[in-house]
DNA sequence: AAATCAATTTAAACCCTTTTAGCAAATTAT
DNA sequence: ATAATTTGCTAAAAGGGTTTAAATTGATTT
């Protein structure tokens, strides 16, 4: 922690030039035909005194910053910050730091945000693209800059991205919710936007509602409503439709469905939420989700995004997750219900 | 997005020199007796063709990052990373960025953490220091590196931090419970752990447990204990011990007190959970916690060390806030208590 | 008209590396 | 024995700003 030792302190010590001491300690020593002898000399001594290249001058010189720029929706949905979790501890197990930020599905945020990374000139990307920044980030890859989109892709933009198999997921978790023969009326909370992974839901759900000729029943909640009003609008879906079961197209949207449940004491017999949260495992009866590996999801972006940065992909990735459906408490809850209905 | 613009390009443009605008850029104008006419000429053009100055080179001479090191036990739990989202902003808007990192109360991570930031240079520290980190804070607080503590502090080492009144906070909680007359047993679940926070939390709890000449049932689990083991430990901890209420020292131990009653089919009437989350809002019966409102625990940290920072704080900033018992489901849990107990 | 002074502006040093271009000595080829 | 390479290493430029120390200009004094 002392006074920080530079290159030239360790050049100077041992009478050779900085120069050789860079190439040494870049790892250029055989390319440079430096002798074997001096290259240990210099690391022993570099290791002796642990010395450390300033991160900025060494940024400045190189145009690398070895920072990633990780933009997602909102850093207190576990979803995401255990995705973050470990993207981080990837990173930092490559050399690189992260810095992220919520952007709060708010575009002007996310357009501020991509620009303040750029100014730092960080070295890469992952987003969680909101709807409008399609042109953002359409710049971003024609100027080469390594981005990989994350959770949603962008239509017609050819881009890295890792996502879910959200089609499949909420065919799935439909379809389990039908195969119950007491579910009768099955519906469907998502939000007003265009986004990939709300369209593909929207899709699984209505493919397995269309395979089990049944009626749709479809809420959508705007993508910035407050609690309380989402709240009352679940309620009054919920009720006046008298649904038997309901597939929930985000964690939060689940949640905002138990608040209405519990607030109006209403009966909803079987759910599903997409994307799994310790409140679910623990709720009674428990709730089935449609879930995914996030150490996967974490591996995929991070390497994605290394090697793109490495110029190591040859072709863009275009990466799907398989996700997997969850269920949960089935026979202990029936038990439970029947107990209590009894 | 196009190529970047220099501040020598700006001086040549403008037929100046580049001190001039550096001295303009950096507010000096007046100090350096520049005119005004040739400072709103700057200005303008500046703002004209949107100059930033490149972060790494101004870093780099003035050895300011602009950037701070937030390293917390666990950014996946709900507390921390609503805090965190916080922080984030205000730094933001302060013309700061975050580092941050979990350090999953490892020692040797969190000293690895602080030296990596060091590396950086990041201009200073938000901690929630493990044990044994006592060594290297001081170290910091000797080299004049600002650093704020968080969550829990150092006894005898003299520090700026913000914590909670963990006393008060467990005081009440078990006050809370202790005046309920059914509940005879009161036990408190803790962790193997010398920090400041638990064991005021502790104190808390033995003051009320001693004030009601009650019996205290004390059970700690192991800091790095795996979940499978410590929802087994708390199963026989409540069982054994017929427990009429618990009051839980983090809300990740409550989780597991609430996995073990679900797997094991216990009772256990009535809980405290420290700091909340979703769940605990939502379960059945609601379960009452010690909480406090994350953006001002935010703000305090945030703005004590910008202060620190800035050189403002005359003094060290010793931050205790006050926590509060948030009684919850009470008198509807009794009813449905009632109705499935009759 | 020369000297002094204040008001402006600037050249150059500095922060710490990486990297380009090149030099001197040792080898090899002619 | 000399020219052509190769080997082993280094001086200096570059990267993009900030800041010190000094130069320039114009006005005021002597």
């Amino acid at each position: 922690m002392k006074k920080r030792i530079l290159i030239s302190d360790i050049a100077k010590s041992l009478g050779v030039s900085v120069t050789t001491v860079s190439f040494i300690l870049n790892g250029k020593a055989k390319e440079k035909r430096i002798s074997e002898g001096l290259t240990k000399r210099v690391l022993d001594y570099v290791k002796k005194v642990g010395y450390k290249p300033n991160q900025l001058a060494q940024s400045l010189r190189t145009g690398q910053s070895k920072i990633l720029g990780l933009i997602v929706e909102d850093i207190s949905n576990p979803f995401f910050s255990n995705v973050a979790k470990y993207i981080e501890r990837i990173a930092y197990d490559n050399g690189y730091h992260i810095i992220y930020c919520s952007m709060d599905n708010d575009v002007t945020k996310a357009k501020e945000l991509i620009q303040l990374f750029y100014d730092r000139q960080v070295d890469g990307y992952i987003i969680t693209p909101p709807e409008g920044l399609e042109e953002t980030v359409a710049n971003l890859i024609k100027n080469n800059v390594p981005v990989v989109l994350f959770d949603r892709y962008i239509p017609n933009l050819e881009t890295n991205y890792v996502v879910l198999d959200n089609f499949n997921g909420a065919f799935t978790a439909t379809k389990h919710l039908l195969e119950n023969p007491s579910n009768k009326r099955v519906g469907f909370v998502s939000l007003f936007s265009n986004q990939t992974q709300m369209r593909d839901r929207l899709e699984g759900y209505m493919k397995a509602i269309d395979d089990f000729q049944q009626q749709a029943y479809i809420k959508k909640i705007k993508i910035d409503e407050d609690e309380a009003s989402s709240i009352e609008q679940l309620h009054e879906f919920i009720a006046s439709n008298k649904l038997d079961a309901v597939l929930f197209a985000t964690n939060y949207l689940a949640i905002h469905g138990l608040k209405a449940i519990k607030e109006y004491k209403m009966k909803l017999p079987h759910m599903v939420a997409y994307d799994d949260h310790t409140l679910f495992s623990l709720y009674e009866p428990g709730i089935s989700v449609v879930t995914q590996d996030t150490a996967t999801i974490a591996n995929e972006l991070i390497h994605t995004l290394l090697n793109e940065i490495k110029g190591k992909n040859k072709e863009l990735q275009k990466i799907t997750i398989p996700s997997e459906l969850l269920v949960r408490g089935s026979s202990v809850i029936s038990e439970e219900a029947l107990e209590q209905t009894s």
